[in-house]
DNA sequence: AAAGATTGAAGGTTCAATCTTA
DNA sequence: TAAGATTGAACCTTCAATCTTT
């Protein structure tokens, strides 16, 4: 009923370090480039998938809910980063010429900002170990 | 300039383990009590310094900024859960009675979500290393 | 001036309700 | 009907500007 020393340590360390670490990239990106984190994910998924994507499986691809991808893909498409398109069955999701030059412009950014906020504060050898524990933790479906 | 297989791994099993947990925790705090986790990081901390402390205080001990706190506190004043009151050199913050209610309810609620969503999730002989880690991860001033 | 606090705007997330289309 | 998508409201976070008090 009450966490003892160890989880509650755990728990505070667990915390502060999500928090510093989401909010120490997302600065870097921020500055640099413009981009938050919901957009580098969503101009990250697009790209990969080759500049296309519907908006369904974008969001499943992410774990978003349908709501949440609509709202960012309203705000990404007014600041010109994606175009939607209609098509049968659902709603294409495009990267734009503008929204390719951003991400272009972040992939190094980001990549920079996870070694230095991340993974230089891990050491080499721990990597894959500590990978693999965060999978562990993540992979329930405690609900 | 990018990351390799490792950091990469690493990166993605981070981002999805601290949304994960931090996201299930949430749910069942707010589905249980009807408690954010912002609303019930600010009354743990005023109950913990005796019901009352100094908003400046408590914004310092959070780590948060001014303005995030007084966004926060008037919603929270006007949901009856704290109360401000002008002293010379600031404002204090007082839990009230229908706050200590809602934190009391919370405080087992709140334990068992992290145990069933991390600390049970880390083998009992690796909480203090993974504790050690993660504190080392939050530690530097990256800025 | 400096420190404490507030405010409004803009972006982000969640929920419930709604709309649209296969 | 069911799946895909949108909308509006409420809450949260950040930033810059402002106000207040010492």
């Amino acid at each position: 009923m009450k966490l003892n020393d160890d989880e509650m340590h755990l728990w505070h360390a667990w915390k502060r370090a999500s928090d510093v670490v989401r909010s120490r990239i997302a600065q870097d990106l921020a500055d640099a480039v413009g981009l938050s984190d919901p957009d580098f994910s969503v101009l990250s998924r697009v790209s990969d998938a080759g500049g296309v994507l519907r908006q369904n499986e974008l969001a499943a691809s992410m774990d978003w809910h349908r709501s949440r991808l609509s709202h960012q893909l309203t705000r990404m498409e007014e600041r010109g980063l994606v175009q939607r398109r209609t098509v049968p069955g659902g709603v294409q999701v495009l990267i734009t010429a503008s929204g390719r030059a951003s991400l272009d412009a972040a992939l190094p950014v980001h990549a920079a900002a996870v070694r230095k906020h991340l993974t230089n504060l891990v050491p080499h050898r721990r990597l894959r170990a500590l990978a693999a524990e965060l999978e562990r933790i993540a992979q329930p479906n405690g609900t």
